[in-house]
DNA sequence: GGCACGTGCTAAGTTATGTTTGCACGTGCA
DNA sequence: TGCACGTGCAAACATAACTTAGCACGTGCC
């Protein structure tokens, strides 16, 4: 689903997003199981303000997204789920993306 | 040539190097020819003080490599060239680069 | 009411990254 | 000698990124 047309500044967020310990065990822990903010953060280790930030990150260029649901006691819970990306790093991909650099 | 067993630092050491406009142009340039310094800045329109920086990153990772060489009218020049490189930015990569990350 | 659980936000501090500027040293040649 | 070209390095500044700490608000339940 990828390598058509990809846009050379997104192509730089996304490697900037993903260069990031704590973005990359995010994506690695929601690939296994969708989890909402506050149990995913518990079983990372890390604090729940520090994984919002990193959440919206990857939601931001669209590596993950996010549902607000309630669970039968009522409380609001933000679940989220990667989404499928595939994205291949090669000298060509990259002469690639560069050509549409505005950056 | 990649793919198997990537270290998970590393992984994320070459997505910081690449997630940056300038790399990235670098990649883009040396990948159609070799090319050294001081003519590679002119080509790019940056100075030679900041391309000498990006080349050491790209470098310190394995994404280029450098030889000294000494031209015919007897001047050091040092030429660069990108190595071959793939690297796949999937879901699963990711999942498998997290298993071995200590930071 | 008070506690446990969920959400959201942001100010403030620390740390990392990027960039400029300036200097040093070397060669060939008019 | 002086200029043009090549190399190298580092201090200093500006900017961006990361992280913590603290607050607010909501629900269910003892």
């Amino acid at each position: 689903m990828e390598a058509a047309t990809v846009n050379g500044d997104e192509f730089v967020e996304v490697l900037a997003t993903l260069s990031n310990p704590h973005r990359l065990r995010v994506v690695a822990a929601l690939s296994q199981q969708r989890n909402y903010v506050s149990r995913l953060a518990r079983e990372l280790g890390i604090s729940r303000a520090l994984l919002q930030v990193h959440l919206r990150k990857l939601e931001a260029v669209g590596l993950v997204e996010s549902q607000l649901e309630l669970s039968e006691d009522g409380k609001a819970m933000k679940f989220y789920e990667v989404l499928d990306f595939a994205v291949a790093l090669t000298p060509e991909t990259i002469a690639e993306a560069v050509q549409t650099l505005t950056k």
